[in-house]
DNA sequence: ACGCTGTCTACTGTCGACAGTCAACAACAC
DNA sequence: GTGTTGTTGACTGTCGACAGTAGACAGCGT
């Protein structure tokens, strides 16, 4: 009836779920109600709770036994854990673009830059999405597949964190800086000074994730 | 992590199916088959395949689509981008303990060393589990639960690969006194000496398994 | 003998239904 | 009114069966 034109409804419905909750359509603290969820998406409940089950190794779920599926939502100290294990791995990442990074890589990397400045101070919304493409470029220059692969799934929940995030102008100059700073650092082909302005923007942007969910108050489980 | 702990059917058929992929009981390249295994365990296709592609998301196995799971097999390109992970997360975690560890953290890490020392001078073969141990020991220190997380991972997969690996006493010393000086410089509060340490102890342990990779050869795919 | 084509088989992908479990609610005893 | 207990309802966990696909193999044509 429905043959797999390209994906299995499973595949179908991790992508179309992964986009529901990023998105906050489906917002911290809600249920995922399987029949519910597999109606809507009009197939049954098995590739769905195979979708739900592949979301929740992903982070972006959590279940609990016999009782179904949360979009989690973060206190301060998930948000300080997490942040530790991005930097670990976007540090070493900014290593390895330092000493692997080639010319056309740097030129990706100004692009982007400017790009972002572009897009800024157009007197629009601080571009979330350049700032992704940086951090993915820098990726891409690392050259360490298994690294990228556990920095992506990283950075799906610190974007699912970011719905409570409120714009902050003088911090998110300061991200344009750092941007600008980590590129100078990869051209240089200096890996310790590359992972030592990661580690310090990755400070800053945790810590105005955390003074930003002080404000709006943590989100109840 | 695991949703239900011990009681779903799923969850007891990841503990078991994990257990015959790690001590190589089912060989790399080996295909699972979804109704013999489930037979097998006395189980359903379903709680199964849920168990399939949790190990799937651990790594532990790989998906091909309409032909089933395999237990995934390494060459050297593999073998390299999985230490550039482990590296990354492990010598973050080493500059961490040594700035978190308590004494009783550095008591238990002599503890498991002065045990993997005697365990090996008895004559005996090279106590892999003990070496898991202190890796572990070490984590604990670190205090970071993403993070151990992730090693966790990592280490699971580091153990597949370990089948192929043949002793080695001159490297298996030497990791020992890799051992002696993390400890060192977690005593010593030296975050930046730590991580170095655990570099370069991680770079020999991982020319060491590619070189006992290329002597036995890679195995098929 | 070689290559192509049609069938065949084993397996995965998917579905609907049953059974067990947990939480909320109501009725009751105190 | 408060605490306890039985009931109910909704949901997840599990199962067996059907449908569709990909590789294997035999038969045909050249």
């Amino acid at each position: 009836m429905t043959p797999p034109l390209h994906l299995s409804l499973a595949g179908q419905a991790v992508d179309v779920l992964r986009d529901l909750v990023l998105t906050g359509e489906i917002p911290p603290g809600e249920r995922v109600n399987e029949v519910e969820a597999a109606q809507r998406l009009g197939i049954s409940r098995g590739p769905l709770r195979e979708a739900i089950r592949h979301l929740a190794s992903e982070g972006l779920l959590t279940l609990v036994p016999h009782r179904g599926a949360y979009v989690p939502s973060a206190d301060a100290d998930e948000v300080k854990a997490l942040f530790e294990l991005r930097a670990a791995l976007e540090c070493a990442a900014a290593e390895l673009a330092a000493t692997r990074r080639t010319d056309a890589d740097v030129l990706r990397l100004r692009s982007v830059c400017a790009e972002s400045r572009r897009s800024y101070s157009a007197g629009e919304k601080f571009p979330h999405r350049l700032d992704l493409a940086f951090h993915q470029t820098l990726l891409d220059a690392a050259r360490s597949p298994r690294i990228a692969e556990q920095v992506r799934l990283v950075q799906q929940r610190v974007i699912l964190l970011r719905s409570a995030l409120h714009d902050d102008p003088p911090h998110q100059h300061a991200s344009l800086d750092d941007h600008d700073a980590l590129v100078a650092a990869v051209e240089a082909a200096d890996p310790t000074r590359a992972a030592e302005v990661m580690r310090k923007h990755l400070a800053r942007v945790c810590a105005q994730m955390l003074t930003s969910l002080s404000v709006a108050g943590p989100v109840a489980e």
